[in-house]
DNA sequence: GCTCAATAGTTGACAAGATAACCATATATG
DNA sequence: CATATATGGTTATCTTGTCAACTATTGAGC
């Protein structure tokens, strides 16, 4: 029925006027990530049998040539050291990755990629991609995406690395 | 010392060259927006005492004229219904939010903000836009920008309104 | 060479959300 | 009008990742 004592709502609804200017596009930002990340975890997970953590962990891994230290992983993936580590708990449970030792730093272990984690790779980054096409390239003309895709590798680029902040 | 068993790294040190077209894009998006959270979050704990998800209901709430349903929230937000009721739970806790029961629907609650929370936007939203800049527009010029600002915009409005999976 | 600070990784306790089941209310269907 | 289905909100439980403390190793300064 509706009966519309529903106060002062509608003025903004979609609700994405932003307050002061860069606010706006911050928030956009933060909701259209939110949203691919649902996205991504909840069908990965479904096909997969793996979360979005894991697969950014293999792909990053694959980037970087079959392996990587540690804390390499928890830099370029914006997570904890201990969070890296849980997350590697989990690949290595399910055989997708093993810790070599490195030999010139007894400090560092390096996350080195299975041959099933290569196959696994191989097999769901088509899926991933395709979401990312549905959510993102889909949306936008050709020259749009490109324009989207170069801001989004400048800002990556540009902005102070990430670190655990007090060197956690 | 460096003894350089440390293999093939380095090939792609940096690790952003995206294993398919738009795999890379998205991994950015992912990286910079989780940056974004974590810097943000931080900040708004350190002065205001509450957390990112509590300010991005604030703003939300400020932009939907001061009240807002629950189940609006969540959408809006990408969070959960479930996830909604704690973080609301948290700002009434706080006194920066109340719950109002709607008279027409006797099913739906709004979240509505206090004078407190007026003033809490007030104060720390210039901090929230202040980051924002800092992560992208300082590092932009003027235009791309604006282009930014309308792809995350058009992104946001064109893509399928985010539903938590089987109306959870 | 020895001490002190910095770095790498792991661990246990904790905090934030997701999930799914639940109750209440509203809407649609016969 | 009666029943069935859909919607809105909360709750208990589980998962994920942070935080902070701890150990081990490396590198710097004396």
């Amino acid at each position: 029925m509706m009966h519309e004592e529903d106060g002062p709502l509608a003025a903004t609804d979609l609700g994405f006027e932003p307050i002061t200017p860069h606010t706006g596009t911050a928030f956009g930002l933060l909701r259209l990530s939110a949203m691919l990340s649902d996205e991504l975890d909840r069908e990965l997970q479904a096909s997969a049998g793996i979360g979005l953590s894991e697969m950014l962990v293999l792909i990053q891994l694959m980037l970087a040539g079959g392996r990587a230290k540690m804390a390499e992983l928890a830099t370029t993936l914006v997570v904890t050291r201990g969070g890296v580590t849980k997350i590697v708990d989990r690949l290595v449970d399910g055989g997708l990755v093993e810790r070599v030792p490195s030999t010139s730093d007894r400090r560092v272990i390096y996350a080195e990629v299975t041959e099933r984690a290569k196959a696994t790779v191989r097999e769901y980054q088509p899926l991933f991609d395709e979401i990312a096409r549905r959510r993102l390239a889909e949306l936008l003309d050709a020259g749009e995406m490109t324009e989207l895709a170069g801001l989004i590798d400048r800002l990556n680029c540009e902005n102070p690395g990430w670190e655990p902040p007090l060197a956690r």
